[in-house]
DNA sequence: CGCTCCGCTGTGGTCTGACCACATCTGCTA
DNA sequence: TAGCAGATGTGGTCAGACCACAGCGGAGCG
């Protein structure tokens, strides 16, 4: 047994639960400069038996990082192998927003309000920006919607893609990550609203109209339309599957 | 050993960890309403020999919703003990910014630059609201700010709940998690710029002011005035503490 | 008869030790 | 020299054992 038992007060209202201590050593780590992206996590084993915990409790916490899209685990030996730091918080962002509007806490309606105005002040940002941002990405996505034979999920999931797209060249990160979220935490809407759409092929040709209008007055930089377009059509695409049917 | 190994195939990339089956389960709990916020979910052995999995797998699982915010973990016995399903997305997103921030994933320009957008968004909101909203929270913790006795931090602490109150005034409960989150992100850095402000008698009146600037806009019903005198405030703020000293 | 107290019970929290599969490295062998 | 087989060490998982804690209920006391 270890011998952290020193000092019975402190106890205040956290139980000091041993996988916590292990969380915030990374955090303390990668707060003074110890621990980069890139870099290899020290062993479960060697954790363990440096924080005075069991390895259960490392695990614990090292799950807790991987959900946080912190670090990336990987079995077996060598450089790939062990927990290493990275720094992907976009799958982190659609768990929880999955999870919360899985538990009522994100109600869906909150999302979509969400989106409208991140998504405006990208495009915004992206009209305004000086020298143009590229949006190669997005005119490839745009293209591969032109595809009649895409069947509507999949249309849809590239539809998503472009949204991101737009994020991401406006590069900021943030806004990427938590718009990845908020679309994953609707997505389950979307597609259920798929079915109260009754004629498909007008709607798929609106939104692809809508998509181009709004790239098209990026590329004009003219803001105040790119935000206009976008705020339409996003809450036009709800109101479809919500009140209609 | 479990029965489960049927169908190597279809191994693809996940190695289809033990723990990822139970999140997966209780997620699908959630969407099918067969847990509701509130409710107890079944004890670690039962949930453990239900799905086949050991009990360590089932911890980090619950481990994995618990800094989700889905759940709260209680010893014991009674009705208050168990994991029980809450939703409390606030300190799950402090969290996940906090430590991307720390693993450098999350710049802290992109933070503030989403700050300016989603509390102009919220101030917007709160001027256009009709009826209006209770600012009631907002105007106490104003009042508070008043006490010249405040240490810095301890004014800073105060200036962070009142941009969480209007987030919260605002009903839109998405924004308002995400912004915990993205002030948490910056906390760091916010009490670390306090050494950088020159006079800061001058400073903290001249935010006393700025917050009772944007309360009158709101109160004014004048959205773009509140946009505008929010987005001042922040960047103002976060430019003193960068470039000055 | 009512109240108090103490042990019983079941919970999560933690630790330990043991396997397994895997990826790599080492060194022997052909 | 080329190639393969074992050694090595990693994460992934399981099983079992404690502990502290909160509630419940019966025994004992007033």
């Amino acid at each position: 047994m270890t011998i952290e038992q020193a000092g019975t007060a402190e106890a205040s209202v956290a139980p000091a639960r041993a996988w916590r201590a292990v969380l915030e050593h990374v955090e303390r780590g990668l707060l003074d400069g110890d621990l980069a992206p890139g870099d290899r996590l020290p062993g479960e084993r060697a954790l363990s038996t440096d924080l005075g915990v069991g390895r259960s409790s490392v695990r614990e916490a090292l799950r807790v990082l991987e959900a946080m899209g912190l670090v990336r685990t990987a079995a077996g030996s060598g450089p790939n192998a062990g927990a290493i730091i990275i720094s992907t918080p976009g799958g982190a962002m659609s768990a929880l927003m999955r999870l919360q509007v899985a538990a009522r806490g994100f109600p869906v309606a909150d999302i979509v309000r969400t989106r409208l105005t991140l998504e405006a002040s990208v495009v915004g940002d992206l009209a305004d920006a000086s020298p143009p941002r590229d949006l190669g990405d997005a005119d490839r996505l745009l293209d591969a919607m032109d595809d009649d034979a895409l069947a509507p999920a999949e249309f849809l999931a590239l539809d998503a893609q472009f949204h991101l797209a737009l994020a991401e060249a406006s590069g900021n990160q943030v806004i990427t990550a938590t718009m990845a979220g908020l679309r994953s935490g609707i997505e389950g809407y979307a597609l259920d609203g798929l079915d109260r759409i009754a004629d498909w092929p007008a709607t798929r040709d609106r939104l692809r109209g809508e998509h181009r209008g709004v790239v098209a007055a990026i590329r004009q930089a003219d803001a105040p339309l790119a935000r206009t377009r976008i705020h339409d059509h996003i809450s036009g695409y709800y109101a479809e599957i919500s009140l209609d049917g």
